[in-house]
DNA sequence: CATGAATGAGCTTTCATTCAT
DNA sequence: CATGAATGAAAGCTCATTCAT
């Protein structure tokens, strides 16, 4: 009945195609080096389809970076954590957004290019919202409510603010996937391994627990 | 009697500016932005002297890392640290690795870009060592006697590698640089007062000390 | 019970909205310069329906050649003329052609670019006559009775042409509308201001009454 | 010695060979329809010859016009006219002209050609005059000087300025070839004759001649 | 030692048009 | 009667690089 060789499954199909095959190559190009050639082939479509879904090559970068910020999203909505235990929660959070650095990459690489090119892009968004407004993220209310949690507990101390802390998070996942290559070199050793990449995490979950934590916490 | 317009001045002078012409066009538009055509316009010169002194492209583009890596190194060489008192050296290196980032953001994109390369750049050096070996970090090095000072000095806790401690202050020094465009958008709040980068530095100065010192230290 | 939104009026509507849109575009951009995309668009409407209207875009320019030859001849239909008063009456004829040439514009153009390609759309046209056969102009006969008149009452010459006079007439109109930019530069002076274009209406006026007029006449 | 391939006259030959070639094809088929492989191809040379002599499509129509102007102002200088004979002199003004268009109808196309741009083209070249100064033209200097000369062996009237008579000149002669085309389906009959041309041509020096002449020199 | 001349390959984008219902 | 979807071909232009002295 209706099958996918229905025309708008199709369409769907080749831009939907078109649309992965564009974030694979941004993000091992980069925007200037990932051309539409690259793109259209790797879509197996051509290069004509990309203007009559995208408007031009600036109109697909920014449809994969508004993609990339909606699959984010999507995956932190999935994310459960118990409010009742602001520790555990707040070493699920990290885990969290280390993993998903680790496994998506594409969004490290993207994210660089973005600001590379001083973030001109993204605001050109129809989906964008009007300067001042943000781009709302879950997690970062989840950690401020886990912060207070904390605090009413007894656990966590006056100081540390939700947004430090949250890109404290952000920071030590996103740097060490981002300069995963320079680093190597720099350090002298594969930090691609599991263990490697435990060690760090581990280190961030202590360290971001010790610095919201109260002194007395800390002694038992 | 040697004066300026000696031969063999005139070109270092023209290699020179072609290099620093380099660095700023492929920290403003990456590797397949940055064109020998912008970069040639840039240091008043063209694109035929590009392939006199470097070579390929790739070659001019390798000589920007090694001269990027030699001025932070420098930079690092200037560093004055009091070893005994490793509380504020400590927090004296975060403060400078900041505000060196700070100071210059191209080191970030072209760090950011040689990663999205996979680093296969870098290794092509003529200077670099042999695969395995890695450029030496004085800073490095430098924190890692600091820990063992605290420690000496029953400040510091055993448990904080050097690597991690080190990497957690590039990490959250680099990020804040790096991704200053599209966290703002994400913030809905602008990074690049003073106000905004002071406050994230003494959060990290706090945080990297608390991941260091022993508990007892941290009651007083 | 016939009102603006039936099917057939809104056809027609479209079509017409197009036809003028093309007269406009092609008159600004030429045949080559004027796409179908600019066309389209300053007509509200899309691609498909020029097609769909016009069959293609060569079909289109005659159809807007038409359009404006028939405007051309219903203007000189509305021309009246005194058949008694032959100076006056060509006087007249000379006015009005000048003033038509400077409110439409796009007729030059239009004729030039059909002139540029060595009048090949216009035999074409469903319309068109036999070739052989000409477009009728009113006003050629006109200037004919005129000056057959003129000779009868004395005033004026034997000699002139009807086709010589006529074209005159149209050649110094034409001119100073078509190459107004670059003959403004070649002057030196702004040839779009009234007094400009009187004076030198008044000039042609003079000149073409020379020519055709006795010696006599001319004495008095 | 200095044979035809040297370096420097071959270079002279390429670029001489495209500007050619584009007056050729720009004349034919306008800005927009005188592709740069249409003029590559006619030049015998590659597309990005052009770039390389020429900088862009615009830079070489702006180069197609100056050599154009400079062609027909070299044609001018080599006009002779007898200044004590102003009416012999006015008359090989006129069969200059028209036979210099005749000649060079591709003047007339580039001429409408840029029209239709509104002159935005000839402004940006490099040797253009500052904006409100003129291209100079001999003819229309002499034209000026006759008509002095006329009025002071009492064969001219007063009255008739030198730059109508002048622009009168250009008008019936441009007209008349711009527009052979539809002018031939118009009127219903062959302009393109040597017949038809010289009927033209010397009702135009009688009109001249009559439009400056004192009513006392036409009675003879 | 230094450089002007030349170039093949690739880039993003727009063109007029047809397909399919 | 009307139109959304799709497309091959060509457009103007820039790319990194080599030639030749």
């Amino acid at each position: 009945m209706d099958d996918s060789t229905t025309p708008a499954s199709r369409t769907r199909a080749t831009r939907e195609s078109i649309l992965r095959a564009a974030t694979r190559v941004f993000a091992r190009y980069g925007y200037d080096g990932g051309s539409l050639d690259k793109i259209s082939r790797a879509a197996k479509s051509v290069d004509r389809m990309i203007y009559y879904y995208f408007g031009s090559k600036e109109g697909l970068f920014i449809a994969v970076l508004e993609d990339m910020y909606r699959r984010m999203g999507e995956a932190e909505m999935r994310l459960e954590l118990d409010p009742r235990d602001p520790v555990a929660s707040l070493e699920t959070v990290i885990r969290f957004v280390f993993r998903y650095y680790r496994r998506h990459p594409e969004f490290i690489v993207l994210l660089n290019t973005e600001n590379m090119h001083r973030g001109r892009h993204l605001p050109k968004s129809p989906r964008a919202r009007a300067p001042g407004e943000h781009f709302p993220s879950p997690t970062m209310g989840a950690v401020a409510r886990l912060l207070e949690t904390g605090r009413e507990q007894g656990l966590f101390r006056r100081g540390p603010a939700a947004r430090d802390v949250y890109l404290m998070i952000l920071a030590t996942g996103y740097f060490y996937v981002s300069n995963r290559y320079t680093l190597s070199r720099f350090l002298g050793e594969d930090m691609d391994t599991e263990e490697a990449q435990g060690e760090w995490e581990d280190f961030v979950v202590e360290t971001v627990l010790r610095t919201v934590s109260t002194t007395k916490r800390l002694e038992h």
